[in-house]
DNA sequence: ATTTTTACCGACCACTTAGTCGGTAAATAA
DNA sequence: TTATTTACCGACTAAGTGGTCGGTAAAAAT
């Protein structure tokens, strides 16, 4: 399949650092040849391995993107315990990691999302795929939750999904303008009122 | 003092249009021609008004951005009435403003927050400031909201305005890809559900 | 040993970018 | 009437922009 790991290899150290350029800088704002100079590669590398930086763009999207949302905050939600307490738990961990790194620039979803909103629908639609895997996640695991007695049956599920993504995406926003720990507490802190008011109530 | 009534009209023009496409495009992806362009005015007559696209785009933060957030999220929450129903009616008309609205490439502010952030620091704290009104203003009638007896004592102002403007921000991020209305409806149920476990419950 | 493919180079192209500058018609001030 | 200022024009510049293309050294296939 990909034996051809020469080629796999430049492939990946462009998209890497292309990444890190565009979520630094904006897509926009970021040119090839900026990606190319501080690889020391030259134009024909990069038109050899891509169709153009859209489509590099995409290839960015797919690989590397998808997986750190998904390491970062779909895989560590799941399970049967207190739905409530893995999402606390997971958010508690990824804003922390955000706050302790030099180079965090806000979410990286929601970012280019913000970003290419409208502006370019086909990389738009690639990741929106990523929120709705996040998305369904969520919704799943507040479900399975329902029927293990943590959530409270009449809760929306759908509707606490969304209200957790929005929440999650604003406060990871605001956050690239320092007083992040702050934030981060009291972020985190409404977010237990919230599950708490969402929380199944002992029958007595 | 503005009597000089030819250039602020031109000036007035000028940024109006120039707030339309980079609210549409983006800062970095919309060009000084593109809204000569759309205006039928020169180079000449740009320079000759602003100095630079970024003191251009302050300008337009400081007339015109701040004036829509003002309007829309700050100058409606305000008042001796229960702040929970006052925001709440706010954010409800504020969401359904934009969903109603076709050219809606999401919340103003929070776009450019998200596409300045550590990119251009100049903009980002004019862009901060308007922020930080709004977050003191949601704060004080919060602490009103305390003494009139509506919001429980125990409740952290600072912690729940963080927590509205994250969620407000993030949903509107999310409501530029369709699906608006149910986005809306789900997360003013949630606001409402999170609004009522902060409620001052009634002695007995 | 020869051919073909791979992975890359870098000059080049048409176009766009923010910004400059000499000019000018009309309005205003003297 | 004359001098000056206002508001604008548009050609120009230097530095990019995404993208093309002919070439080439080394590796792989024949």
């Amino acid at each position: 399949m990909d034996k051809n790991l020469k080629r796999m290899a430049t492939m990946h150290r462009m998209q890497v650092t292309g990444l890190e350029l565009f979520y630094k800088n904006g897509y926009y704002n970021t040119s090839i040849d900026d990606i190319l100079k501080s690889l020391s590669l030259s134009k024909g590398a990069f038109y050899y391995h891509f169709q153009s930086k859209e489509d590099f763009f995409v290839s960015i999207v797919q690989n590397l993107i998808v997986r750190k949302v998904y390491s970062m905050l779909i895989e560590p939600i799941e399970g049967k315990e207190n739905p409530f307490l893995v999402i606390e738990k997971c958010f508690e961990n990824a804003l922390e990691t955000a706050e302790h790194n030099e180079m965090d620039y806000g979410f990286i979803l929601s970012n280019f999302i913000s970003e290419f909103n409208r502006r370019n629908t086909v990389i738009s639609n690639y990741l929106m795929d990523i929120y709705k895997v996040w998305e369904v996640n969520l919704i799943s695991i507040l479900q399975k939750g329902k029927s293990d007695g943590y959530v409270d049956r009449h809760v929306d599920s759908e509707g606490v999904a969304t209200y957790l993504i929005s929440s999650y995406m604003g406060v990871r926003t605001l956050m690239v303008q320092g007083n992040c720990r702050n934030l981060r507490y009291k972020y985190m802190q409404q977010l237990r009122q919230y599950f708490n008011s969402l929380t199944q109530k002992e029958a007595v």
